[in-house]
DNA sequence: ACAAAATGTAAAAAATATGTTATAATCGAG
DNA sequence: CTCGATTATAACATATTTTTTACATTTTGT
């Protein structure tokens, strides 16, 4: 996992979540995952899997790089 | 959690590396993982996790879309 | 063919993601 | 305000990634 990460990033699961009217828990089950999954993706931001990003992607029709907005560390939006 | 993931994937890593005639440990390197990290990700495809995936794909200026190849589990190319 | 560099394999340890469960906080509807 | 649904927090257990080390094999240059 890249100890001292060169990029961080924001993750906007809860904005197409809510464009979707669609709770954590259906978006979990959707996925596959933990409705504590989803949660802590977009709360605490943790580093998910490049599966998993793909396919909370997928669900919402778009690539990753959409989902998560990636920026290099210490700089801002 | 590779279990019953939906998707799969193949990584076209070598190829970008070999077009820029880079060699796994300078990968590494620039990325900050271990040569191991990168050899595994060639070959025995398992799944990074996203940062790791969106550092490699920035080292050669392409999207995690673009140097992995996602498919549906049980189909082909 | 030889040497050096690059790649592959393997196993165990370390680090981190994910699951599980339980409980608390928040928010909207009535 | 109260109820139910949704979301948040936390501790602990499990699964998977990533590192480390060491050695085997392949490739490349001369």
């Amino acid at each position: 996992m890249a100890g001292k990460d060169r990029y961080k990033f924001d993750s906007k699961i809860h904005v197409y979540r809510a464009t979707r009217r669609m709770t954590q828990q259906e978006l979990a089950d959707l996925v596959g995952v933990s409705r504590q999954t989803i949660m802590q993706l977009e709360r605490n931001r943790y580093n998910p899997s490049m599966l998993l990003a793909y396919s909370i992607a997928k669900v919402f029709d778009v690539t990753i790089e959409d989902l998560f907005d990636f920026k290099e560390e210490g700089k801002d939006a």
